[in-house]
DNA sequence: CGGCAATACTG
DNA sequence: CAGTAT
DNA sequence: GCCG
């Protein structure tokens, strides 16, 4: 049933489940529960001057998030309880864990905003080492400071000295250098390390070669060997034939340097949306297109735009040129631009590639083979092939809203059957994904991606082959809730999926416990909370 | 010292 | 297949 | 960079 805010408070009265102290089988993470995270902690710290500075044992600061360490094959948990255990030996203390109240399952929304500065110092070392992975280690470096920078914003305590440190090396992914760099930061404000990679001219060309589209590492560094510095330097090159030998979705890149740094209003990928979504319904009547990444998530700007695109009629396949239809259909409305990846006949984003004649289909009828009955009519219902498999597409889209900025949208058709994980895929986070999938698998034994769930063993490794097999073997699921359900996991909404930490295991039966919340708080939070 | 998600598209 | 992308 |  739904719960109220009322109802839980009356729980939370009568305790009629109540708090219980952590024993051996079940731990804390080391990190804020998503409900405490806002509020607890300052709530706490402005009680008596902090009680960061108060308090020195272990249990005090961290003190609700009762996690039952259930799956012992659960990596991210074992990992966790281990390091409790370790704490456990090494410092002894009494009681604790007063605060909590009550308990809800399926938490509500995650809050961030704790620790800004030392996340943000390790932003900055995750993205100069990922836009510049000069050493082959420098991506997992990269990886790895990016997912601490999650990780402190999600902390139950704020990091204001180093007394906090020695608790910090109980909590999973804080070693030593990112330690040292945190302790850095509270003497001196900065990091010298950041400084260092920041001056280094080297690393800095490459990193403004890897900002061009479709430009990694690798081209990156061939660019700056040859003496670019700068997208100036390159451009220049370009407009002297140096950098013939580019591809053209470089050259896309090049051009588009500055509007694909840009990120957009979230009104501007509403509107984009909406006329990609008209015309998608025009072209394929009974069309469900959606806008996922980061605008379903939530987020006040958007980098992209990414549509995804489904059809009830095709459970098992997609519609056969349907999205090139509708491409070549935002070209000639001049919304379309670019395209980074050819789709169904279309050419690819080569050179020639823009309007390319005036027959509606003779793109169609002269690249694909496949194409059956095109109905013709412009606006009557087509009758699609069936292609067996999603198709996606990438390509550059003129802003409605801000005459000649370019914008970056990807357009993908799924089988309407993988609709669950197709839009748990383009929905994200990157992180997120990640994560969920190393759960699976670890885990679960069990292989996610956009497409399905799949027993480990299932016959469908072997690339494009297998497709078939891929799918029938697939767990099935409609919804995404389903997906989270079957990998036992927390529901998530969209607007929660913003981190590899995201993703809490299924209390089995085992509550969680919040921290106190006033009314209002509750009331806001909790109002959507469903517990089953 | 191996693993860190899993896949699509291009040339 | 390597490189870049999601 | 960190973990097992």
């Amino acid at each position: 049933r739904t719960v109220t805010p009322a109802w839980i408070l009356a729980q939370f009265k009568h305790s009629s489940f109540r708090h219980q102290e952590p024993t051996l089988d079940q731990c804390w993470t080391g990190l804020a529960h998503p409900s405490q995270k806002r509020k607890a902690a300052p709530d706490t710290r402005n009680k008596g001057g902090g009680w960061i500075q108060k308090s020195r044992n272990l249990h005090e600061f961290a003190p609700v998030t009762v996690v039952k360490a259930s799956s012992v094959d659960n990596p991210m948990i074992l990992r966790i309880h281990q390091a409790k255990k370790k704490r456990i030996q090494s410092q002894q203390s009494s009681s604790s864990g007063g605060d909590s109240v009550g308990v809800v399952k399926n938490p509500p929304l995650c809050n961030r905003g704790r620790n800004e500065g030392i996340s943000n110092m390790l932003k900055q070392l995750s993205n100069l080492h990922l836009e510049c992975p000069l050493g082959t280690m420098d991506h997992w470096r990269a990886y790895h400071y990016g997912l601490m920078a999650g990780r402190v914003k999600q902390l139950d305590f704020e990091i204001v000295d180093e007394r906090v440190l020695p608790r910090l090396q109980h909590i999973q992914g804080f070693g030593d250098s990112i330690r040292n760099k945190i302790k850095e930061y509270l003497q001196t404000g900065t990091c010298q390390k950041i400084k260092e990679l920041e001056r280094d001219p080297y690393r800095k060309a490459v990193q403004s070669m890897i900002k061009i589209w479709s430009i990694g590492p690798i081209k990156g560094k061939e660019l700056v060997e040859l003496g670019y510095r700068t997208i100036r330097d390159v451009r220049k090159g370009l407009s002297r034939g140096e950098l013939d030998g580019l591809s053209a979705n470089a050259k896309i890149g090049i051009d588009c340097y500055e509007d694909f740094e840009e990120r957009m209003s979230r009104s501007e990928v509403s509107q984009i949306g909406d006329i990609v979504i008209r015309t998608c319904r025009q072209v394929l009547p009974g069309a469900e297109a959606t806008i996922m990444g980061s605008y379903r998530r939530g987020l006040p700007n958007c980098g992209d735009i990414d549509v995804l695109i489904l059809h009830p009629d095709f459970v098992e396949t997609t519609p056969k040129g349907a999205l090139g239809r509708l491409i070549r259909m935002l070209h000639q409305s001049g919304h379309m631009l670019h395209d980074l990846t050819s789709v169904d006949g279309m050419t690819a984003g080569g050179n020639g590639t823009e309007l390319q004649s005036e027959s509606d289909d003779s793109v169609f009828h002269s690249r694909s083979s496949e194409i059956e009955g095109q109905g013709e009519t412009s606006m009557g219902l087509q009758k699609y092939g069936h292609y067996h498999g999603s198709s996606s597409y990438m390509g550059v889209f003129a802003s409605p809203t801000d005459a000649g900025k370019r914008r970056r949208i990807d357009i993908k058709i799924y089988p309407y059957q993988e609709r669950a994980f197709a839009s748990m895929y383009f929905t994200g986070n990157g992180d997120f994904n990640r994560s969920m999938r190393l759960w699976s698998s670890k885990a679960r034994g069990m292989t996610l991606n956009d497409h399905g769930l799949f027993p480990n063993g299932t016959d469908f490794a072997n690339g494009k082959e297998s497709v078939d097999k891929l799918k029938g073997a697939s767990l099935p699921a409609a919804t995404e809730e389903d997906i989270f359900e079957l990998l036992g996991l927390e529901y998530r909404a969209p607007s929660e999926r913003d981190s590899f930490d995201a993703i809490v295991e299924k209390s089995t039966s085992q509550p969680v416990a919040i921290v106190e919340l006033d009314k209002g708080e509750i009331h806001h939070e909790m109002k959507h909370i469903w517990i089953d």
